[in-house]
RNA sequence: GGAGGGAUGGCAGAGCGGUCAAAUGCACCAGACUGUAAAUCUGGCGACUUCGGUCUACGCAGGUUCAAAUCCUGCUCCCUCCA
C-alpha cells in the first residue's frame, strides 16, 4: 500500500498502520498542507516508558513531515484513570501527585522526541484539564451526553473483557471515554486538530472523538492507531525484571536501557528497528537480513540508536563501550552501577551480602543467599560458592571491585 | 430492604481442626545449553538465623481448643438473585 503524503508512507514503511477511520480522506487532507495531530499521555508517573515510544515515535515522524504536533497531558482524564483493556479499576492519583507527574514529564521525555515552540509546525504541549476541571456536570450532559449511546459504548473490545469477567466497571471509569472524546473535540476547536493517533488499544476512545467531532460540530476528524507491541510469547513490550523501562534517566540508567534493547528477542529486532530507530529503511532491510549469531550486530544498532534518540549520542556511545568492556572482554566500563563503600568497612570486610542488597541485586539476605547457593555471583569475575564471604581491600582491583549477579548485572564497589 | 455465595502468597486457584510457610499452574529468580536471543532442561521462590531454629502470614476484631487458613460470634468489603 502506497499513499500520496509522506507522513502515511513513512508509517506505513515503519510498521505504524494498525487501523485508520479514513485512509484516503486522512491521505489527502495530509497532502493540503500544514495539519495538526495530537496523542495524548496521561500523567500517571513521573516517567514515560518504552510503551509510550509508540506514540513519540508517531508525533516525531508527523514533525518531520511538516505537520504541527501537540502533546495533550492528562491531567483532567488521570483523574479518571482509563480502563481500556484493564482487569480492574487502578488506585486514582491525587490531584497532587498529578501535577507532580506532569511537572517531570515535561521537564523530560518528549524534548527529545520533538521541537517545542511558536513556529507553525513546532510541537505544543497543552492539558485537558484546562478544560475538563471546568465542565458543568448537567450542561455537559445536556450538550454531548447526547450524543454517546450506551449501547455503543458497550460494543467496544475495550470493555468488553471487564464486562465479560463481571469485573466492576464503574461510571466514572465508563466516562473516561466520554472525556477522551471530547478532549479531541476541544482539540479541534482550540488548534484545528484533525488528527488523534495512539496504540490500537485506543481505538475505542479514539473513535469516540471522531463520532463526537461530526455530531457536535459537524467536523470530519480522523483516528489512527499503530499495532500494540507484543513480545512473541504475547507478553507487553517494556517490562522487564525491575519493571517498566523508563525513558527518564533518573528512573534508569542510559546503560541499562541500552541493555534492554541489547537483549531484545532475536524475532523482534526488525520491527523495532523501524519504529524506534530513524535508520533509513534499506539500512534496516540490511540489518534484518542477518542469520543466527549475527543478528548480535543488529541489536548493537538497535541498542545504539535507541539509546541515541532518548538520551543522546554521548550517552549512547558511553553505554555501548561499557557492554562492550564488560561483555566482550570480561572487564569493567565506566558506566556500570557503582556501590559506595567506606574505606573502614572496606578494610575491616563486608559481607558480600550485604553489599548484594546494596547493589540491588537481591532485596533479603535470603534472596541473596539463594543466589550465591544457585552460583549466581561473582566477585571480580570469580565465583563465589561460600554465603557467609566477605569483600575487603584484598579484592581490589585498580579502584574498585566488580561485583556480579548472574551473568548480566554488574557493579563496581568503590570507596566513597 | 430480602435471600444466597465469597474474601488464601504477584496473579489464578486447592486446602476446610494438627503432618500447612500452605497443593497445582502462571509469573518471577538462578544454573546448564547458547549468541548478552528464543526454546528446552535443572534448582529456587515470606523474613531473620550462631543453619538447630525463631518470627510474621490465609479480609478485620474477638472467642472455642492442647492445637485454627480450617469451628463459633461480630465487623468490613465484593459478587449473584429477588424487591
Amino acid at each position: 500500500m502506497t499513499y500520496k503524503s509522506d507522513f502515511l508512507n513513512i508509517l506505513e514503511q515503519r510498521g505504524f498502520i494498525h487501523q485508520c477511520s479514513d485512509f484516503d480522506a486522512l491521505d489527502a487532507k495530509l497532502c493540503e498542507g500544514i495539519q495538526t495531530a495530537y496523542i495524548g499521555f496521561d500523567p500517571t508517573a513521573q516517567s514515560l516508558h518504552v510503551g509510550h515510544l509508540t506514540g513519540q515515535m508517531m508525533l516525531y515522524w508527523f514533525q518531520q513531515s511538516g505537520h504541527k504536533p501537540i502533546t495533550l497531558m492528562g491531567g483532567g482524564t488521570g483523574k479518571i484513570g482509563d480502563p481500556s483493556f484493564k482487569d480492574k479499576e487502578r488506585q486514582a492519583l491525587t490531584d497532587e501527585s498529578i501535577q507532580a507527574n506532569i511537572d517531570a514529564l515535561e521537564k523530560t521525555c518528549f524534548q527529545q522526541f520533538l521541537t517545542y515552540g511558536d513556529g507553525e509546525t513546532d510541537a505544543l504541549m497543552v492539558n485537558n484539564n484546562d478544560w475538563l476541571d471546568e465542565l458543568k456536570y448537567l450542561e455537559f450532559l445536556r450538550d454531548y451526553g447526547r450524543y454517546f449511546t450506551v449501547n455503543r459504548m458497550l460494543s467496544f473490545d475495550s470493555v468488553k473483557q471487564r464486562l465479560e469477567r463481571e469485573s466492576p466497571l464503574s461510571l466514572l471509569e465508563f466516562n473516561y471515554m466520554v472525556m477522551q472524546g471530547f478532549d479531541f473535540l476541544e482539540l479541534n476547536r482550540r488548534h484545528g486538530t484533525i488528527l488523534q493517533m495512539g496504540g490500537s488499544d485506543q481505538w475505542g476512545n479514539i473513535i469516540n472523538g471522531v463520532d463526537l467531532g461530526h455530531k457536535a460540530d459537524r467536523v470530519k476528524l480522523f483516528g489512527l492507531t499503530a499495532p500494540l507491541l507484543t513480545t512473541p510469547d504475547g507478553k507487553k513490550m517494556g517490562k522487564t525484571e525491575g519493571g517498566a523501562v523508563w525513558l527518564n534517566k533518573e528512573m534508569l540508567s542510559p546503560y541499562d536501557y541500552y541493555q534492554y534493547w541489547r537483549n531484545v528477542d532475536d524475532v523482534m529486532v526488525g520491527t523495532l528497528l523501524r519504529r524506534f530507530t530513524t535508520m533509513p529503511i534499506s539500512e534496516i532491510e540490511k540489518l534484518e537480513a542477518l542469520q543466527g549469531q549475527e543478528i548480535n550486530e543488529a541489536k548493537k544498532v538497535l541498542a545504539f540508536e535507541a539509546t541515541q534518540m532518548c538520551h543522546g549520542e554521548a550517552a549512547a556511545q558511553e553505554a555501548a563501550a561499557t557492554a562492550q568492556k564488560v561483555f566482550e572482554q570480561g572487564g569493567v566500563g565506566g558506566d556500570l552501577p557503582t556501590v559506595p563503600v567506606s574505606h573502614d568497612a572496606l578494610s575491616s570486610g563486608i559481607a558480600m551480602l550485604d553489599l548484594l542488597i546494596e547493589a540491588g541485586f537481591a532485596s533479603s539476605k535470603g534472596e541473596a543467599r539463594r543466589l550465591i547457593k544457585g552460583g549466581g555471583v561473582r566477585i571480580n569475575d570469580k565465583k563465589v560458592s561460600d554465603e557467609a564471604c566477605t569483600v575487603s581491600t584484598d579484592h581490589m582491583n585498580g579502584d574498585s571491585i566488580k561485583i556480579s549477579a548472574s551473568k548480566k548485572k554488574h557493579a563496581l564497589v568503590k570507596v566513597a
